[in-house]
DNA sequence: CGTTTTGCAATATGTTCATATTGTAAAAAC
DNA sequence: GTTTTTACAATATGAACATATTGCAAAACG
């Protein structure tokens, strides 16, 4: 047989052109064939490592999901972080940026983002793709602000589980804003309401710039 | 030339089968073919009215967003309500629950609109709609929460403009976190959200039910 | 060293698609 | 009552699609 291959690499190869020719033209645009076209590779390839499309997506879906833990990750990495260090509200602001669409590389994924959650209304098995990754952010969220309230960033009384999950649909909505009506929601509105829904979580002050004043 | 005919009502008769298809089968699933065979008339007809499948898209998203106020007004009717009697708490409930997936009727809505949303990442006239509807509600939020802030119910110093934005961005949040994970984010848990939400906008005491209590 | 297995390219297949073309019956217009 | 216009059906067209099939070179393995 030939060259011994990573079978996982090649995958994430293939996967990482799916994920640009979906964020360049949307998810209905992408067909094997393309796929194989942007990935400088022949449709033999893509057919080889993935049995059908389906599964292709599903690796892509999962893929696109990881990368916002991994841009939290190199920020806590880069900044010399300490996860239990930093305040609760700092890592929270940052986790929810992480969603937003504030520059092109954030752009384009919540662009697939939003591709994907759409599929998955019709697709149980992105559906589940979506609902496994919801729980987990709503953990980690979970775990990020009973830190705070443990810190006294946040009252005592405050239903975290419930804060946490609300923080998140607000996070997917604003995301989708932004990315619609980008003339509109740009991504000042965008930073200024995130700070805005975190003073109504924490008694902190905040990270952001503090001119939004949006509370009494 | 034969029966004179409403071409506006068969535009709609056509798109009316075009969102049913949607939202059983997902966008992706639509053809001129099968929505003409949904709507039970030929491909001919459907090219008739519609110069291509695009401008058949654009009404159809059209039409739903207007879905959203025809039931927001069929409620206030229905309850022989006033506009201006009604309180501001109770309409912006109201408001943000029709945007829910809390019935099959509004579940299919929703649905449908998710997957416009997708599409009008990569279509730029489907985003202007998105855009126009957005700011439609901002204003129409923004004008209940100014009558409720004239009654007192909502403290004076809040930005009542972003505070709409917000609302509306945790609705669409909500909204597809239910649709996508039905099995964890309930009915149940999406009223819940919604009367936690607008806890922290109003002092006035909710309509819903009261054991939520979200605050400290 | 030869056999076998693997990685992949090339191409075939049959379907579905959006749209174009053509045809025709019916009623409005004169 | 003839002419013209309209509403629609039927079918054609060519591209794009997902997937199946075939073939072959290379390297791992005995």
């Amino acid at each position: 047989m030939p060259k011994v291959i990573d079978h996982e690499l090649r995958r994430a190869q293939v996967v990482h052109a799916l994920l640009r020719l979906t964020a360049e033209r949307g998810l209905d645009e992408v067909s094997v064939a393309k796929v194989a076209a942007a990935a400088g590779v022949s449709v033999g390839l893509v057919q080889h490592y993935f049995a059908t499309k389906d599964e292709m997506l599903l690796l892509a879906f999962h893929t696109i999901d990881e990368r916002f833990d991994e841009r939290l990750r190199r920020w806590l990495e880069d900044g010399g972080r300490d996860l239990a260090e930093v305040p609760a509200r700092s890592l929270v602001r940052e986790a929810l940026s992480q969603l937003m669409p504030l520059d092109d590389e954030r752009a384009d994924e919540v662009r697939v983002w939003l591709a994907f959650c759409a599929r998955g209304v019709a697709t149980p098995q992105l559906a589940k793709v979506y609902e496994t990754a919801l729980l987990r952010r709503v953990e980690q969220m979970t775990d990020a602000l009973r830190r705070g309230q443990a810190a006294g960033e946040i009252p005592a009384g405050l239903d975290i589980e419930a804060e946490a999950l609300h923080l998140l649909a607000f996070a997917e909505g604003l995301a989708q804003q932004a990315l619609l009506a980008s003339g509109h929601i740009t991504a000042e509105r965008v930073v200024d309401a995130v700070d805005a829904r975190l003073g109504r979580v924490f008694t902190s002050p905040g990270t952001g710039s503090p001119g939004t004043g949006e509370n009494a």
